[in-house]
DNA sequence: GCGTAGCGTTGCACTATACAACAGGAGGTG
DNA sequence: CACCTCCTGTTGTATAGTGCAACGCTACGC
């Protein structure tokens, strides 16, 4: 195979394919919420009781971009305030039980897309490509836990 | 480790990662061209002489939009109709200089960004990895030869 | 108790995208 | 050759997602 820099040139270029083909596909699937949502929802699954600035900074994204965001969602009733805890700053978010319906749809869905993809794989290569992609996502993370 | 299902759904989490915080870095990134226009000039660059709607096709999107982000880049100066070549239907891409400047310029920012990623990974295991994410991406490609 | 800083919201602007309708030309059919 | 059809590209309109800047509120520290 090629040498390292030609292999690192092909992990970008192959990044950039399923990025762009990825929102794609997300956006033409049959579900109801989309990428951008629920990237959002599987934040405050990973995070119980994230705050809009947690996604904000774990995406990168502007906190008035979140904000919309966010008052999309509780405005379809997916995503609501923390009702009990008051305490410190900002507004612990969780989702509500349409939330995790929605949610795990649209998972299994995309689910299926990749599934697909992964249909002549070993377990063990599934295994050893998981563990690839959550090192290379996972390097150097200060305290942004995605 | 987890069963095969929980890796695809691993796999599926770090890629909507790889794909929100990607956009989000190219972004921010002082380059001058977006990830848009880049995987546009990368294709061109993939499949000489390519058409507008060989280009919409690959990456899944209308037709109009890749005769905006064209029109664009054509006035940015980046890309050119091929003049000799007037032969069939459609009309056949290239870059120009400033294109191929442009193009090196933004793939070596965004290289940089996965050498960083991939620093202590070894010679085998980048390559490893390449080859699988070009495998999950080629599964079942029929005429759309990215 | 008061000031500062963190957090969320809103106004404005811009890019990327889809859909629909249209225009022009290449290729086939008679 | 003439015509018709379909492929390709363009333009009008609408929408989602995003950033920047300015504002308002409230928790925290002194």
């Amino acid at each position: 195979m090629g040498s390292r820099a030609t292999n690192a040139s092909g992990i970008l270029r192959e990044l950039i394919l399923i990025s762009r083909r990825g929102v794609a596909d997300a956006r033409t699937a049959a579900v109801s919420l989309s990428l951008t949502d629920q990237s959002i929802l599987g934040y405050i699954v990973d995070h119980p009781g994230a705050r809009s600035v947690d996604i904000a900074t774990a995406f990168r994204l502007n906190r008035s971009t979140v904000s919309r965001q966010l008052a999309n969602l509780v405005r379809l009733g997916v995503v609501r305030e923390r009702a009990v805890e008051a305490s410190g700053r900002g507004r612990p978010l969780e989702l509500t039980d349409a939330g995790w319906a929605a949610y795990h749809e649209a998972l299994g869905i995309l689910r299926s897309v990749v599934d697909h993809r992964l249909g002549d794989w070993t377990d063990a290569e599934v295994a050893r490509f998981a563990h690839d992609l959550r090192r290379f996502n996972t390097h150097e993370e200060e305290g942004t836990n995605p």
